[in-house]
RNA sequence: GGAGAGGUGGCCGAGUGGCUGAAGGCGGCGGUUUGCUAAACCGUUAUAGGGGUAAAACUCUAUCGGGGGUUCGAAUCCCCCCCUCUCCGCCA
């Protein structure tokens, strides 16, 4: 969320974030809000400074065992106007918060004003696709002729969007959640493994709630979601908490399972591994300085291009324009990978700056060396999304007869050079 | 799941209704002393919100796990919730 005071003092600017966002916000119900609050607050401290000192006072008469009577009959006014004004900033309090949810962050200047997917720009292109004499199969038919990824069954035991995998096809996940979590390390980041519920108010630390419920799915019982991204567990790590200065900037590397519940999504869209309710992904999270964190977006948007790289997969890096980024982000890129059996572009990074909206929400904050606690700012971005790259790889790598070169990248990782 | 104990400032720890934002100690910071280090001594040591100011100063309110309540007044009494520890049960 976004600094009150800074809405209050910054009108226009917030307005019109919103409206690059494609967002309203009733803005003149949250100045509305915030000067009824003030006033209440003056109200009750001045009665409550009154207070204290009648209090004070009568604790001294009945110390010295003089009668006080008198002076605790005039507090019975005080006393209710103290318990209605108190009630009512509670609620005040609450509305506000909640219409404070409801603002956007603001777009950086460099994203690039839009309102559709089509907008946004295209800053980096690498790699070629392969030139080859046969038809290149879609990954799904790859899969299940090899026998590495069962659809059926994953949907007989739980549902579409739950595929199971499979003898060579589990050990090639695997091999690729090491590669990239070592590949992190070796870049600087530390590895933490978060659970994979969360509580509500970790949900609404990073934005999830209220905006987003119907991403997630719920263990209703518990009051407990299940993750949609480690991005939510391992943000949350340090909610209400005051970082050292100089450890910053913090980053994590967390490999876990992704839950979404995709509703809405159908056909083409969600063939195969294209979208699915449980993935796997190694998501990258940084705690930063706000004076270094466009610098840290961009070398954490390297960090997963160059995975990209090592496998050979080609890809375009797009920055979003302002209607497609997001709530919460102030600057995001996507990385979409080529897809040759199907011939499109598959999102699998979305690396974003969230400056201090996150930070704030979660109250993570850090102490400069001569000055108050400030909020740092956060930044993730997925380093990588399983599923997609698995569906590129096997498209990208096949052979005539079906079957799947490994990278030599990965050799290490999986034990074996070809798949079939 | 059952029974019990407990949660106080960066840390340890005192405090069961009144001037306690909170004794004492440790740590941190500044200083005196010192060839250097150590020790000793002196001082200082929170966060949030309101008012105020050009900015400060200043001032008020709140904060003793979280939230409600009782009271003129709550760290202290009552209720609900969360967490930690011990024992029992269950269990990968």
């Amino acid at each position: 969320m976004l600094d009150l005071k800074f809405i209050r003092e910054q009108f226009d600017l917030v307005r019109k974030g919103a409206e690059a966002k494609g967002m309203t916000v009733n803005l003149g119900e949250i100045i509305k809000l915030d000067e009824r609050r003030r006033s209440l607050i003056q109200e009750g401290e001045s009665l409550k400074a009154r207070r204290n000192k009648v209090s004070a006072e009568i604790g001294k008469l009945k110390a010295a065992g003089k009668d006080a009577a008198d002076a605790i009959a005039s507090m019975e006014d005080v006393k209710h106007r103290i318990q209605a004004i108190d009630h009512e900033l509670r609620n005040v309090e609450h509305a506000l918060a909640e219409a404070l949810l409801t603002v956007p962050n603001i777009p950086h200047p460099s994203a690039p004003v839009g309102k559709t997917p089509a907008d946004n720009k295209e800053v980096f292109r690498w790699g070629e696709e392969p030139v080859v004499d046969f038809p290149l199969k879609p990954h799904w038919e790859l899969a299940e002729n090899l026998g590495i990824i069962d659809f059926t069954r994953g949907a007989k035991a739980t549902g579409a969007g739950f595929p199971f995998y499979v003898g060579k096809g589990a050990t090639f996940e695997r091999a690729l959640i090491n590669f990239f979590l070592d590949q992190a390390l070796e870049r600087g980041y530390r590895e933490i493994t978060p659970p994979i519920v969360v509580n509500e108010v970790s949900a609404r630390g990073t934005g999830q709630l209220p905006d987003k419920e119907d991403l997630m799915y719920v263990v209703e019982r518990d009051q407990l979601y299940l993750i949609p991204t480690a991005e939510v567990p391992v943000s949350n790590f340090h909610r209400d908490e005051i970082v050292t200065e100089k450890d910053l900037p913090i980053r994590y590397a967390s490999y876990t399972p992704c839950f979404r519940r995709e509703a809405g999504s159908y056909g083409k869209d969600v063939r195969g591994l294209n979208r699915i309710h449980q993935f796997d992904k190694v998501e990258l999270v940084k705690f930063v300085h706000p004076a270094t964190s466009y610098d840290e977006l961009e070398s954490l948007r390297q960090d997963a291009e160059q995975l990209l790289q090592q496998l050979g997969l080609p890809y375009r890096t797009l920055l979003m324009c302002t209607g497609d980024m997001g709530f919460t982000q102030s600057k995001k890129y996507d990385l979409e990978v080529w897809s040759p059996g199907q011939r499109q572009w598959l999102e699998v990074s979305s690396c974003s700056n969230f400056e201090a909206f996150q930070a704030r929400r979660m109250n993570v904050r850090f102490k400069p060396a001569n000055g108050k606690p400030e909020f740092v700012h956060t930044l993730n971005g997925s380093g990588l999304a399983l599923p997609r790259v698995v569906a590129a790889l096997l498209e990208q790598y096949q052979t005539p007869e079906g079957k799947v070169i490994i990278p030599k990248v990965l050799h290490p990782y999986t034990g074996f050079k070809l798949i079939g």
